[in-house]
DNA sequence: CCGCTCATGTAACTGGTTACATGATTTA
DNA sequence: TAAATCATGTAACCAGTTACATGAGCGG
């Protein structure tokens, strides 16, 4: 039963910050993603707000009862519902999206590379590898940090990551060397 | 000059089918997106129609004046400003979007993994490892058979998507490894 | 007390999805 | 010729973006 409409992705991840840190205000939720370091998530506040209220009104989350910290913030936690909405939106079963072959901006792009003129092919590779690189490091210091930190969950997702990046980078590698020379 | 609105990703995808094949009917275009192995290219009527449409005002197609095919079919094909369009959303310069960390669903989910108790847990990072190795099969015989037709790009950008693939594999399999004794 | 940033919101827009509709062509 | 599927569309909806607004609290 329950047909009740399938979770996005922002709003499965915004139960799953719920759960991960208990009662709190739709701006420390909104915080998590400014932070990210994945452009993917936007934290924008015209997202975040009427998410909160979708949440509420289906009772995933309520307001939390009990007297709040400083002043006039709604903490809001989630719900027994909101918790099982949760764990369906996790899995298993995992959907085809979740594991078939992810989007990647980049990987888009290459497959046109033939439209632009041999030089700027060769400096849109160069710019590449350049900025997968520095992302890379970025990341692992992330992950590196995490790890000393004993975060495992954190740590995990940062390697993840950084696999994905660097995955990305052996392969931009391997189209300069494919496309070097043409 | 020209802050002429940038394209999305679907429609500097769809110019660069344009320029990949010349002239061609929208049916032709939504059909390259409807046999993508990647789910996140839909190819949805919803979204390629009205878009050819908008492409076609904004003057980046055209519906190609000379005769065409059969019968009754618009062709459209680049014009000089659509290629131009295009070399510009490929780049350089890559935007954070293009090279940061890209989404990825089965990460994000993997945050929250603590939600689900123990076997829950562990089933669903099985099925994860078993989808992602049939779609790492999937994508690697996709690639050997671009690369002996002589493909160069489909077969790079194959590459790409099973390098992904397998560093999420690789990943799971960390996962699974970390978090297998509890 | 003045101004800054915090925290919460909202209105207008937009690109894409779902689901349906419709003639044209092919196939049984 | 009847049924299927090809090819093109469209109407209603929806989640997320951009840009703006606003009051509360805090630091100078």
């Amino acid at each position: 039963m329950s047909t009740a409409r399938d979770l996005t992705e922002l709003e499965g991840c915004v139960l799953g910050l719920f759960w991960e840190r208990g009662p709190c205000t739709p701006y420390a939720i909104r915080k998590e993603f400014l932070a990210s370091l994945s452009p993917y998530w936007s934290g924008s506040a015209g997202a975040i707000y009427p998410l909160i209220e979708r949440l509420d009104r289906r009772r995933l989350i309520r307001a939390a009862s009990g007297a709040q910290g400083p002043r006039r913030s709604k903490h809001y936690s989630l719900t027994p519902a909101g918790r099982q909405a949760l764990r369906r939106w996790l899995g298993p079963p995992l959907t085809e999206t979740t594991l078939g072959i992810p989007p990647d901006p980049l990987r888009t792009r290459m497959q046109f590379l033939g439209a632009l003129p041999h030089p700027r092919k060769m400096s849109l590779l160069r710019e590449a590898e350049a900025g997968l690189r520095m992302h890379v490091s970025r990341v692992e210091e992330n992950c590196e940090r995490s790890r000393r930190a004993g975060e495992t969950y954190e740590w995990l997702i940062a390697r993840g990551a950084a696999r994905m990046l660097r995955a990305r980078l052996e392969w931009i590698r391997e189209v300069i060397e494919e496309l070097g020379g043409s």
